[in-house]
DNA sequence: CAGAATCCAACTGGATACTG
DNA sequence: CAGTATCCAGTTGGATTCTG
């Protein structure tokens, strides 16, 4: 874009459609989670910890709705079902690791100017909106009841 | 990973707080759209349409505090305040866009995938997690009531 | 084990009014 | 214009219970 011209946000709207779907708060966490193949349920709950059974149920219904992964039923007693990336999950699995990769390899940044931040401005009230941000103000986060994700 | 190998969840955790951050239903919106160059509040509240003007502030302030985005305020009359990405917002673009690209790239499959998903499964009920999900059922969406994104 | 259903507190975010 | 403060309805999601 050249100086002068006026930024057309053509195709922003329905990229925002989109977006929504895989920027759901566990999204990206479950989907890097099969990046390796096919797992179960209980397995996904487990390495992920601090989702609900309910959030985890409606989050892979909303992924299989979407055409990212799919659920396969073994009916026997106990049942079991595993969830497996499609096609199509494996390539929205390429750009959403790159976001995941990079969160992990910069993550000492953020809390640097998240540290920074608060030093400039130590009444700063960090805003809660959309999810939950677990780290918030807490300066580190050996912490380990907070959220997962990563690679 | 070779087959018979643990997963083993290492750094999974501390990446997910900061995909937490990043993965607020409008992070993504508001950092692409200040790719190229510094863009005042009322800017990107009608760029992205949409956002409510407290939610944005809040965002904004989160992005601050997060080291991605500078607020510049110029004490005019009317007051003018200017938020740019940081190098570490300019960083984060990167992957940031890579998944927005993906989206626009790749949305009329994921419309299909609903679509073929609803044909088979009538009686199916989108669950609502996280943020909303501006198309849900609805099979097309040259519906322009919602959100905003993308490139 | 996987998940559906119910209950309910907590939080989110829109609308509105007001300020510098 | 940019933002804060307040009010408030709607939604979310955790906990719990129950089923095949």
């Amino acid at each position: 874009m050249k100086p002068g011209d006026t930024y057309t946000p053509h195709d922003c709207r329905p990229v925002g459609e989109i977006l929504n779907q895989i920027g759901g708060k566990w999204t990206v966490l479950i989907i890097t989670r099969l990046k390796h193949g096919p797992m179960r349920f209980s397995e996904l709950k487990r390495l992920i910890g601090g989702i609900s059974q309910k959030v985890l149920t409606a989050t892979l219904r909303e992924l299989e709705m979407n055409g990212f992964v799919t659920r396969t039923v073994t009916p026997s007693i106990p049942p079991r079902v595993d969830y497996e990336l499609t096609d199509l999950g494996r390539e929205l699995l390429v750009p959403l690791d790159a976001v995941s990769e990079w969160a992990l390899a910069n993550r000492q940044r953020v809390l640097d100017a998240r540290k920074a931040f608060f030093e400039q401005n130590p009444d700063a009230v960090p805003p809660r909106i959309g999810q939950v941000a677990t780290l918030i103000h807490s300066g580190n986060s050996s912490d380990s009841s907070a959220p997962v994700a990563g690679g």
